[in-house]
DNA sequence: TTGAAAGCGCTAACAG
DNA sequence: CTGTTAGCGCTTTCAA
């Protein structure tokens, strides 16, 4: 069954196409004579006809559709994300496209070239880590927009948390309980997520005199956590707690020291960032920090429908959420 | 900048479109002389030419998309089996749109007809419930395949796990550990996930000359899970172990009976189905079944690609995984 | 208030 | 081996 057309439309309620596209796109619609408009929609419904995505897009040279492209749909938080972000494109009538870069530069890299043919007009952006910025820019000069989400890249709009607070906050909640020899697990350099966390985390500490015993790098996934947390427990007996740059590394220590027979928060505290759905299975409760994931997707996506020129950027307010993997010292 | 197009390519190579597009599309490259070639690409990469893609479509007739229709994205198992789908479709150069019904039948259902005119290729379907048979014939009617993933839906190929098999096998385990007062909470009617791992268990029991304590019905959350687990330890003291649909109210029965102060697996031992990530996370570990998810992603897919007529049918096996929240009894 | 005509950028016969 | 031609289905001036 070839579906039908316009024309067909048009023919069969004898009418020229035109006509009928005026009535699809609600334009004119005012000085038409109503019998001719009922007419169409009539001829429309009998027809069963839908509207040619493609032609219409070859015309208008809009394609209604946006990409979120990201590290890992499979992580709770992103997924959060973009469902934020496909909330408000539904809202507004438009398609979202996850791409899914898999923590890969490579694929990244080749999603752009993807998304350029694919002729999206606008994209969600959270970076694995330095983009490849001649692609980005291509796509700018072909008018299609770009918010960036979570992670910072300097000058693009992007909508992100306060990271370097909300640490800067857990640090103090920490202190304050009576933490005093800290290790951290910090996500990729270069990641603002991961830099900006550590340095507000180093930050308080410093304002309280104390500085950290050991600090490491890891890539933000739970295996990454387990096994600098098994090194850190090995080596430095006198940290009384890991706080990590998320909640799945912090989850990953959690199993570490379960795994060498340390208990936390018995022998050791343990904390992380984000506050995804894991953090709250485990036992003890993750200390965590907050991040409303959903609704920076909203956010992203309202920035990019805004047609935000240039820059602009949000900061979106986190909470320090104390659960029992940090309890009062002593 | 306007953006290229075939004509400018053509006239700054110095040859007509059409050979151009010859060499986009590798057609009868093999009898072309090479000089052409050559000049061709070498204006496309002076140009930075992008074929655009709504026009290609127009032509062909064929999107290059095939959409992922899914209850909720942030499910672990979903996200999976996306993730599955997504890396076929992305070897195949075929862009992957993820339509999140958000467990909900209209959203569902609205999806349809965007799915329609977005014109994609093909779909891949995890039904929520009943889903709008008229709606999916009008898709097939205009050639869109379709393949239903996880879930079984009668006329339609499809790819699930062996449910009941594994339910069969998870309860022989169970009554071999030694229990015998069974309640379980089954998944929403209707859904063959959830009706099928139910019957492989009741198989098991009265093959064994038992019958279920209770037998209740969540919708597959946590939530859900988390309720029924509550009522269900509060009114049947005699039962020795709760077993669920599937993992997300699995854990929610683990939480209830955390609150009410009922140790698991010491007064109670609890069971799932799936393996999704966080049935590795709490503790105790969870005893439940393992079922592909990603591998499912990818079968269908692979389905899909392959154009299956009709129906077809790929049953994938399952692996019960014994985990300390169900040890045996005394 | 409506219609005719001219493409949007590409591909696929069909010629040469 | 390469070019010419004729649309794919829709929107948008411009005229009537």
């Amino acid at each position: 069954m070839r579906r039908a057309t316009i024309r067909d439309v048009a023919a069969l309620a004898g009418v020229s196409p035109s006509t009928v596209s005026r009535v699809l796109n609600g334009k004119d619609v005012g000085h038409m004579r109503p019998e001719t408009k009922e007419r169409v929609l009539a001829a429309i419904k009998a027809l069963d006809y839908t509207p040619a995505k493609a032609a219409r897009i070859l015309r208008k040279r809009k394609t209604g559709v946006v990409a979120i492209l990201l590290p890992d749909i499979s992580n709770p938080f992103f997924s959060l994300l973009a469902r934020g972000v496909a909330s408000v494109a539904f809202e507004q009538g438009i398609s979202t496209l996850i791409c899914d870069s898999d923590n890969s530069q490579e694929k990244e890299n080749a999603f752009w070239d993807i998304l350029l043919s694919e002729g999206v007009d606008g994209i969600i952006f959270v970076p694995v880590g330095e983009p490849h910025v001649a692609k980005l820019q291509k796509l700018l000069r072909r008018g299609v927009s770009i918010v960036v989400a979570d992670r910072r890249l300097d000058g693009y709009p992007v909508v992100e948390a306060d990271n370097r607070g909300g640490s800067f906050a857990l640090a103090e909640a920490l202190i304050a309980r009576g933490y005093r020899e800290f290790a951290y697990i910090a996500g990729p350099e270069g990641v603002s997520t991961a830099d900006d966390r550590l340095a507000g985390f180093l930050q308080a500490l410093e304002e309280h005199g104390l500085s950290p015993s050991v600090v490491r790098r890891g890539d933000f996934t739970y295996h990454s956590g387990y096994s600098l947390a098994r090194e850190i427990l090995a080596q430095h007996r006198e940290v009384e707690a890991i706080v990590a740059g998320n909640d799945l590394m912090a989850i990953g220590a959690l199993r570490a020291a379960e795994d060498m027979g340390i208990d936390v928060p018995g022998s050791v505290g343990v904390a992380g960032f984000d506050h995804v759905f894991p953090a709250e299975l485990v036992r003890p409760r993750l200390t965590t920090v907050a991040v409303p994931a959903y609704e920076m997707g909203r956010e992203a996506m309202g920035l990019l429908a805004a047609g935000t020129e240039g820059s602009g950027r949000k900061v979106l307010p986190v909470e320090p959420i104390l659960g029992e993997s940090t309890p009062p010292r002593r």
